[in-house]
RNA sequence: GGGCGGUUGGCACAGUUGGUUAGCGCGUCUCGUUUACACCGAGAAGGUCGGGGGUUCGAAUCCUCCACCGCCCACCA
């Protein structure tokens, strides 16, 4: 049946229908079904938190899910959920600053319950978001990090680890930050430039000899336990074994060697610490150096500071500066620039201090970690590098516990009398602490009977390092086993080193086996000027603003733009050229709608033309250069072969090739002609839908829906090459078609119309005129081609 | 200090295993209302591929050094 198309296209509307209808159809529901090979997806669970969402986001999620519909139209039966990442410290902090909560004046459960407000909120901005765009996730298959089944798949894990003996508590030095008063992880830290002054300070050996050390941190003299030389610095070596006296503090400590100290930094004198940096704690653990711990959580100075007890670290920095000036210990200041180690979530520099946390042991694995992320495939290759290069830098076990209160809980219990820990039976998580009992009355250990909930919370990342293991606990019934591990993971680079080496590590140990097979790094969304977008710059539009003004047709198109792996500019130019192609599209279903009266395929033998044979075969290279690069996550590469062959083959060509069909009594040759567009441009569409699903879907359900069974363009499947035997020779076709560039030109630049009609024109361009001159003559409109 | 990516006409980008006059889009200029489309069509101008050196019959494409941009890691006594 043939129906009336609007003469415009109309964006808004159409892409509005479809939402709805997609909803309501269910067109994404994962269904299980044996016959057909599972692609299973773990795509980010984004942190609903953020407030300040833009084209980034857009960009790496659309791109993931260019891949995802192509699969799903090459046959497989997708699995894409999606989840949310609300727990953790980027949520408490946004709801800290928003409220303007002072948290030791309210209680633990009430700032969880605006937390889990607050990520509601943001839970269902990002749904909308998404939906906006088209990405086509099932949306009755969704988790968020801190609901039960989350908490229940985290514990297991957390659980089992313990059983491997992979999991431990121990009370060591930690990466602290005195900000938000925690433990973090070497992941979480970031790198920050900033002002400082190395001081020039005086010691004594215990002998009376004058020494320098140098230290941009001379709070943590009281801290000090040792100064070490280099053996082979002539200058030095005659002091190790000595005793050095700390100035101020007045104890004395030792002087060691240790090939590590560099002759040339500094004075070639090392203060040793508890603790300042890595070399502190490198030599605190092989030499066995004394603890004097320093810090208190707050970031202030405890007992061992002495008079500077209590002081703020930078207070304590002065005071004690101020002192050895007094008592003529500081020798000079100078100014320098340097990097220090910042908690990414804050910007707060971190230290380290003496606490009790719970470890995963990572270290000392390189060859296992290496093996693993070997066993993936990495899109592009080139960013495994970034997850090589991270493993062999890791120096601590991942530290898991975190002292805050929005998270999800440890399923432990601690016996009062001796603090041995009691673990959550699997039969009841999830488990709070707090309001759970343990599953044992008397301490297996002391026989105590009283026990003491866990205070911590999880790592975010211990949490969401299970999805590729959480996904399958959405459904129930036969496919939960099949569906893990997953089949694509897919997020951006700068969380290569957290939540793709985590998954790795938590799938080794829990499953012994890979999270998922396939990895797809994207790059980042940047300004038009190429500065990565940031709340801080202020440098992005809302989504809402461009999905408004140029859909999500148009914002998709210009999301295939970068290369796999590669950052990507917001281009208004591309957003309208995207714009530019879905009206195209349109007025190419147009011109099939006014010239083709029946949309179907004839069975019968159709006289194909050459420029229909031409074109058919121009159509099979196209679609078989989009399906390999489709195949290896290319879709930039796969867009522009589409891009090139519906502009430049098809509409530029083909269908001024064919429109004298159309207007001559030829019956064999207008059908050959309408059989050849339907098959084109079906193709097309096809092609198309990945990236344009809303145009396509529309075009689709006008005239192609009948021809096939599948209710959504997005349920068909992708097309094939179309088998061309037995039909003429059309390797020279080229010749025809410069022939009539040819004369396209003279008439341009002598100002003729393309329509006129010419008498007679002599070519330039050697054709087989029996072949091709009648075609060129009708094609450009001259009575007489000759040489 | 180590590593990754990038540097191609005004702008934003493609350039497969090295091979004929280096491509596309936008922009610019000139034309054209051809019954799908002016959110159109035809045509033109414009680059020697960041810089130096090398390999080769031949390099944007391989090697080497350097510069600049972006990012990651490490160090900073």
């Amino acid at each position: 049946m043939k129906k009336e198309l609007p003469k415009t296209y109309n964006m808004e509307e159409v892409e509005n229908k479809w939402r709805k209808i997609w909803a309501k159809e269910k067109t994404y529901e994962f269904n299980y079904d044996a016959k057909r090979p599972l692609y299973i997806v773990d795509t980010p669970p984004p942190y609903v938190s953020a407030d300040h969402l833009h084209a980034g986001h857009i960009m790496s999620y659309s791109q993931a899910e260019f891949i995802i519909r192509f699969k799903r139209m090459r046959g497989y039966n997708v699995f894409y959920p999606m989840g949310f990442d609300d727990n953790g410290l980027p949520t408490e902090r946004f709801v800290e600053k928003k409220y303007n909560i002072d948290e030791s004046k309210i209680t633990k459960s009430e700032f969880v319950k605006i937390c889990l407000k607050e990520t509601e909120k943001g839970a269902e901005r990002y749904r909308k978001l998404w939906n906006d765009l088209g990405i086509s996730v099932d949306w009755s298959k969704t988790y968020s990090t801190i609901s039960p089944v989350a908490v229940k798949v985290s514990q297991r894990s957390l659980i089992d680890l313990w059983k491997k003996k992979v999991l431990y508590r121990k009370e060591s030095p930690v990466l602290w930050c005195p900000s938000c008063q925690t433990a973090v992880a070497q992941a979480d830290l970031e790198d920050k430039e900033s002002d400082s002054k190395m001081n020039y300070i005086s010691f004594k050996t215990a002998k009376g000899k004058d020494l320098t050390i140098a230290t941009t941190r001379p709070e943590l003299i009281p801290a000090c336990v040792a100064l070490y030389v280099n053996p082979k610095d002539a200058r030095f070596k005659n002091l190790i074994g000595e005793k050095a006296v700390v100035p101020l503090f007045n104890y004395e400590v030792p002087i060691k060697a240790s090939d590590e100290v560099d002759a040339e930094l500094g004075t070639g004198l090392m203060m040793v610490c508890t603790w300042g940096d890595q070399d502190d704690l490198d030599k605190w653990r092989t030499d066995n150096l004394d603890t004097r711990a320093l810090i208190e959580e707050d970031g202030t100075l405890r007992k061992l500071g002495g008079k500077y007890q209590g002081l703020k670290l930078l207070e304590a920095r002065e005071r004690i500066i101020d002192d050895l000036k007094n008592q003529g210990c500081l020798i000079k200041q100078e100014e320098l620039t340097h990097t220090v180690n910042v908690h990414e979530r804050c910007g707060v520099p971190t230290e380290f201090i003496l606490s009790k946390q719970w470890f995963i042991k990572i270290t000392d694995m390189e060859d296992v970690w290496l093996k693993r992320g070997k066993q993936l495939n990495w899109y592009p290759g080139y960013r495994f590098k970034d997850y090589e290069l991270w493993v062999k830098s890791i120096k601590w076990d991942w530290c898991i516990s975190r002292q805050r209160y929005y998270g999800v809980p440890f399923p432990i219990w601690y016996c009062s009398k001796c603090e041995e820990p009691i673990f959550a039976r699997d039969e009841d998580l999830p488990v709070n602490p707090f309001e759970d009992k343990p599953p044992v009355k008397k301490c297996p250990k002391c026989k105590g009977t009283k026990f003491i909930p866990e205070q911590d919370v999880m790592d975010t990342w211990a949490t969401s390092s299970c999805t590729p293991f959480l996904l399958r606990e959405l459904v129930s019934g036969k496919a939960k086993d099949k569906l893990f591990p997953a089949t694509l993971r897919a997020n951006a680079f700068e969380i290569i080193r957290t939540w793709d080496f985590y998954s790795i590590v938590k799938s080794h140990y829990n499953f012994n086996t890979i999270p998922f097979k396939d990895v797809m790094i994207s790059g980042h969304g940047f300004d038009e000027k190429g500065k990565k977008i940031s709340k801080r710059l202020g440098n992005y539009v809302s989504p809402d603003t461009l999905l408004k003004k140029y859909g999500a047709d148009a914002i998709r198109y210009w999301a295939t733009g970068a290369g796999l792996g590669q950052n990507l500019r917001l281009n208004i130019e591309e957003f309208k050229k995207g714009k530019k192609t879905t009206i195209k599209l349109w007025n190419v279903a147009k011109f099939l709608e006014m010239n083709i009266d029946d949309f179907k395929l004839s069975k019968e033998n159709i006289a194909f033309e050459f420029a229909d044979i031409w074109i058919m075969r121009e159509l099979n290279e196209a679609i078989e250069k989009a399906t390999n690069d489709f195949e290896q996550y290319e879709f930039a590469k796969a867009r522009n072969e589409i891009d090139s062959f519906f502009w430049s083959k098809f509409t530029d060509y083909y269908i001024e090739f064919i429109k004298y069909r159309f207007f001559s009594d030829d019956q064999k040759s207008k059908k050959a002609a309408q059989q050849t567009l339907l098959i084109i441009f079906y193709s097309i569409l096809k092609m198309f839908a990945p990236i344009l699903p809303f145009v396509t879907e529309e075009i689709y359900q006008q005239f192609f829906a009948e021809m096939e069974e599948a209710k959504s363009i997005h349920l068909s499947l992708w097309p094939e090459q179309i088998e061309l035997k037995n039909v003429s020779d059309v390797s020279d076709f080229d010749s025809a078609i410069q022939a009539i560039d040819e004369v396209r030109k003279y008439k341009s630049e002598s100002g003729i119309s393309l329509g006129a009609q010419l008498d007679e024109f002599e070519l330039e361009t050697k054709i087989d005129m029996e072949k091709y001159g009648e075609f060129v003559r009708k094609v450009v409109r001259v009575d007489k081609l000759f040489f």
